[in-house]
RNA sequence: GGUCCGGUAGCUCAGCUGAAUAGAGCAGCUGCCUUCUAAGCAGCAGGUCAUUGGUUUGAAUCCAAUCCGGAUCACCA
């Protein structure tokens, strides 16, 4: 390629002049190529200066002609001439200088409407329809790293869970779609003191069950003995609670005896129902830290950490079988790993941060000998990033591994889905990490989402109130397949072909509800909503891929070579087929669009429209008895890269196109 | 209390690096299957863009204040 190492504004002047250059023109969006030439018109016409992000290139309103409209209200002020007279000129010189782009232009108040020349979308079309990577970017070299899922191994994956997986699986795809050599991983919290209780439970209770005796997958198994323990946890906090309520505090002593004592006084005179609330729940924190079943749970803690054998073999045991559930689960909505890190392993990362950073001056060591960061000259409080003990938090944790994911992988970005309540954290570690200049510093960034919430509110685990991610996958599952064989559309598939397409629609449906929401936003998730199938969602997009592929499916047993180049055969277009070229010409646009903002739901939005006005142009023309042979190759083009542009859009998403459905 | 995020149609959401009458989907109401898949299409109805002030030729969008909702500020992870 000629221009492929010059910068994008200098590729940009070349092909807004050698605009006879179709490879090159493919390489810029043609609102940006109109923007440059309206800079260079402006520069040329008025000696104006204006940089291109000042200039306003929209798409043209439908009731208005024309394709592309250049906002003119800002160079009114540094031109004094009418919006008309300046509209004008501007419009001559562009339609001028660059004859096969732009066919023509009209103004209305200080709005220059320009029309793309039809011979320059056919041309589009003709170049690019064949090729199912339109869109994507060759390799660029950068490196990025996407740590998502993250699971706890002491109980199955729920809703949130889900969000994750198909953001961190979507984020994947669209970062490899712009270029980057994409490492997907994984950090497994597997140890600590909510595995415990799990395993505490079932020595208990389990009489030597397993998910295997009793046909529990793994997962579900080990989360029910995590519910036995809370459950009897709570039992035996309630007379604590009732004992501290009655001022009888013999057994605490220090900070807790003095908190107890202060919530005390403070809760006689509180009104404010929350603020009881919040009293209420310190307390109960510490009397269930007081119970007997805690004193077994923390017991084993320090046995495992001592590497009891027992102990040990329980836990390698019980995680065996939480991750043999999980990559059911995993297996099924699709979700992989290049690398898993296990907290086992990292937990103890950090002692050399702290030193380096006891060093370097950037940490301090208190008098009780814990050591701390200050961050309040960034806004920030004081943090804690060692204990008194020795041991580090999970803050430090976390910076050790930065680290040594950077040491393994050296990835420019480095790209963690956790949810928005770690907003703090995240800044904090990014800060840090800056700080104590930990290589791949400035490349952390947290891609935060917001909580997915039911139209009861929010989901709670000690409240039961989850929904269980492999209970909602079955619903969704089974209930595309209802849906399927009330259109009786597929009656000669067989058995397996049938799952697979059940599990296509049911699957697609979920994550593109889940996935069309900003990240970043809070999303209630309303299980009537997301069940349905029409509209704003995934089968919406997956039935208007089918609908297309039978039309090539029928052509092609017609005649086996199609679409054949049409040439300059056809050299105008009606309304509707050039609003669905306009809509395919913008993907490229839209996928680094959604990279740079790490954002899947515009890919999501942009498939949902393009599937609409593919769907509109369906109803009005017929492919198969177009007007003419010349306009029945076009619409075949047309059909063929729109079902390629949705099932790359869909990919990105991590969701599947059938052929038929 | 400090910090951060959000408040747009009955509901769920776009639009937020300012620009032409604020857009979708769902729900409601009308039409359209003898022609390429009606999981579709066309249309009707539905809005003081939380409130108030400011900047601007122009504000849902920027700024300030206020109100409401959420998260967070652990020697938990």
């Amino acid at each position: 390629m000629v221009f492929a190492d010059t910068t994008r504004r200098e590729t940009t002047i070349f092909a807004a002049t050698i605009n006879n250059n179709r490879i090159t023109l493919a390489e810029m969006s043609i609102s940006d190529q109109i923007r440059m030439a309206s800079k260079n018109t402006l520069e040329k016409l008025y000696s104006l200066s204006i940089d291109e992000s000042n200039i306003q290139i929209n798409e043209t309103k439908p009731e208005f002609e024309g394709d592309y409209t250049l906002v003119l209200f800002s160079f009114l002020k540094h031109l004094k001439k009418s919006p008309d007279q300046l509209g004008r000129e501007i419009g001559d010189e562009l339609v001028a200088n660059n004859p096969n782009l732009l066919s023509g232009f009209n103004i209305i108040k200080g709005f220059l409407n320009l029309t793309v020349n039809d011979s320059y979308w056919i041309d589009f079309l003709q170049v690019n329809y064949a090729d199912p990577g339109f869109g994507k970017k060759k390799s660029s070299g950068k490196k990025v790293m996407v740590e998502y899922s993250s699971p706890n191994t002491n109980k199955p994956l729920h809703l949130g869970h889900l969000r994750n997986n198909f953001l961190g699986l979507s984020i994947a795809e669209i970062l490899r779609a712009n270029g980057a050599g994409v490492t997907k991983t994984c950090i497994v919290n597997d140890r600590g003191i909510h595995i415990c209780k799990s395993m505490l439970a079932w020595q208990k209770y389990a009489n030597g069950a397993t998910p295997q005796s009793t046909g529990i997958k793994g997962d579900h198994f080990v989360g029910d003995y995590y519910v036995r323990f809370e459950n009897d946890l709570k039992i035996q906090a309630q007379p604590i609670i009732d004992r501290i309520k009655r001022n009888e505090l013999s057994g605490f002593e220090g900070n807790e005896l003095s908190d107890l004592k202060k919530w005390l006084t403070a809760l006689q005179r509180e009104t404010n129902k929350e603020k009881i609330e919040k009293l209420n729940d310190e307390i109960k924190e510490i009397a269930r830290n007081h119970t007997a079943i805690m004193a077994e749970a923390k017991q084993m803690l320090r046995n495992w950490e001592a590497g009891d054998k027992e102990v040990v073999e329980l836990w390698e045991k019980m995680n065996g079988w939480v991750y043999d559930g999980f990559a059911i689960t995993y297996n099924r909505i699709g979700s992989d790993f290049d690398k898993i890190y296990y907290e086992s392993n990292t937990y103890l990362l950090g002692k050399d941060i702290v030193k380096e950073g006891l060093d370097k001056g950037v940490f301090y060591k208190k008098e009780d000998g814990s050591v701390w960061i200050d961050l309040t000259a960034d806004g920030l409080d004081e943090k804690l990033v060692m204990r008194r003990d020795g041991t580090s938090v999970y803050i430090t944790q976390d910076i050790g591994l930065a680290e040594q994911k950077f040491n393994e992988y050296k990835p420019s970005e480095s790209i963690y889905v956790v949810g928005d309540e770690q907003n703090y954290h995240f800044k904090v570690l990014k800060l840090i990490a800056e700080k104590i200049k930990i290589p791949g510093a400035e490349g952390i960034y947290h891609l935060s989402y917001g909580m997915v919430e039911l139209p009861t509110g929010r989901m709670k685990s000690r409240e039961g109130t989850v929904v269980d991610a492999d209970d909602l996958i079955d619903e969704m599952v089974s209930i595309a397949g209802r849906h399927t064989e009330e259109l009786g559309k597929v009656k000669d598939f067989n058995e397996s072909e049938l799952k697979e397409l059940y599990d296509t629609i049911g699957l697609g449906a979920l994550k593109f509800f889940l996935l069309r929401v900003d990240p970043k936003k809070r999303m209630i998730f309303n299980p009537e909503e997301s069940i349905d199938f029409h509209g704003f969602t995934g089968p919406f997009v997956q039935y208007t891929h089918a609908r297309i592929k039978s039309i090539l499916r029928k052509e092609n047993a017609v005649s086996s070579r199609f679409p054949t180049a049409i040439g300059t055969a056809v050299s105008s277009l009606l309304k509707l087929e050039k609003g669905l070229i306009v809509k395919l010409e913008q993907y490229t646009a839209i996928v680094e669009q959604a990279a740079i903002e790490h954002n899947p739901s515009v890919l999501a939005i942009y498939a949902f429209e393009l599937a609409k006005t593919f769907n509109t142009f369906y109803t009005e023309h017929s492919v198969m008895n177009a007007e003419s042979e010349e306009k029945k190759q076009l619409r075949l083009q047309l059909c063929e890269m729109t079902a390629n542009v949705i099932a790359s859009a869909m990919g990105l998403l991590g969701i599947k196109v059938p052929e038929r459905m």
